[in-house]
DNA sequence: CGTACGTTTGATCTTTCTCAATAATGGTGG
DNA sequence: CCACCATTATTGAGAAAGATCAAACGTACG
């Protein structure tokens, strides 16, 4: 996989690695910084349907496919390496093991989809909020991406709330509501979990959605 | 594809193909009757994540992790054709062309995933519901599994209730009020669309996001 | 130092939920 | 064919979560 030709690109915030209705022609793998995708309804709203973290692939929910359904934003400033359509699907089509890889790391994402419409179809703002949380500050910690235990979240209250189906105004009475029962402590962006057993519990988290070991190999 | 050894079954309404937690030996392809996914929150909430027609891969998104994350149900009495793990994933792996459709499969239904996403996130009950509608008629238009424009919806309104994240008693309100203002017309489970382009306006339903050229091949 | 963006707060309004009861419907055994 | 039962659908009244509107407050940054 490393031997694939590759070039290295340096993305702003905001930027957008893949609009929706674009035919897509590369894969960009994010490798610093943060990410997300996002849809907008037809009156104007947002829904954001995921957050990427360095290593996650970008683009490859639409490679295959021939326009893009969603579009792919940085959410901080970060480098992304863009892999080219033609190499990328010839690799995955011809090496089983890479093919496996490429499959499974598809499905978890299918996956973690999955789980966002629970948590936004059957939860209460609180739990919404708490698990978006877990589910972040987990990933991280797989991946060795803290090594403290505190978290930045590259992300403003706005964002929150688009990723989690509510307003802003919400999501900013919720953070309050979480802070005071000591489940979260910010400061500006930083946040830490003093008690991560009971912001579990708030959340409904359970991590297995992740497949953490299968994306291990 | 054809040439994999296969079981035919016959499966009661309700029966599962897959449990959340199990390890899947084997995949289900849906040949008649309908199916759905579903996920059930810690409280008992239940999630209904996608419904499922003739033709699709039931058990799919599991068959490469090493357990399932969600539950495989079937909505209406039907049958599947049972394939082994093995077989299968060797296919998938060794046959370009295969693996290639496969992954587009997939990917599509990470679409529908998304879409499902935005729907339950930011559009009110009333596109909720027709959204949902409009996407299960043209699923089924574009498999031709409906000749005639009038539908059967083999679902009850609890779990219509659960797939939109709402509750059965709005649902019974939403499709009421649908009904009377002409977009949709019911007798029972069958439901026809007399103004179908209307309803697609108050869906804010663009069929895009279905992919349906890239699964036709 | 001013401007733009993000956060916080209050007051009020709406959508949707909850609880509870009643009516249809479909299927079953006799 | 009919009476009975379990589901499902429908309706009403009241409650609640979250939205909306509007304003003030911070803070980073050019």
């Amino acid at each position: 996989m490393l031997a694939l030709p590759y070039k290295l690109r340096w993305l702003e915030a905001q930027s957008y690695t893949l609009r929706e209705g674009d035919k897509p022609d590369r894969c960009a793998i994010l490798v610093s910084g943060y990410a997300f995708r996002h849809k907008l309804t037809g009156d104007g709203n947002r829904q954001i349907l995921s957050l990427h973290i360095p290593g996650d692939a970008l683009d490859f929910q639409n490679m295959f496919l021939n326009e893009s359904d969603h579009n792919v934003q940085m959410l901080t400033r970060g480098q992304v390496a863009e892999v080219p359509r033609g190499p990328l699907e010839e690799l995955v089509l011809n090496y089983p093991a890479v093919g496996r890889a490429i499959l499974i790391h598809t499905l978890v994402e299918a996956s973690i989809f999955r789980e966002w419409v629970v948590n936004i179809g059957r939860r209460d703002a609180r739990s919404r909020i708490a698990h978006l949380l877990c589910e972040f500050a987990y990933r991280l910690s797989t991946h060795d991406l803290t090594p403290s235990g505190v978290y930045e979240l590259p992300i403003t209250q706005e964002q929150l709330a688009d990723a989690t189906g509510l307003t802003a105004v919400h999501v900013n009475r919720v953070l309050k509501s979480l802070q005071a029962e000591g489940l979260i402590d910010r400061n500006r962006r930083i946040v830490s979990f003093p008690n991560w057993q009971a912001l579990r519990d708030v959340a409904d988290f359970n991590p297995r959605y992740l497949h953490a070991p299968e994306l291990a190999n």
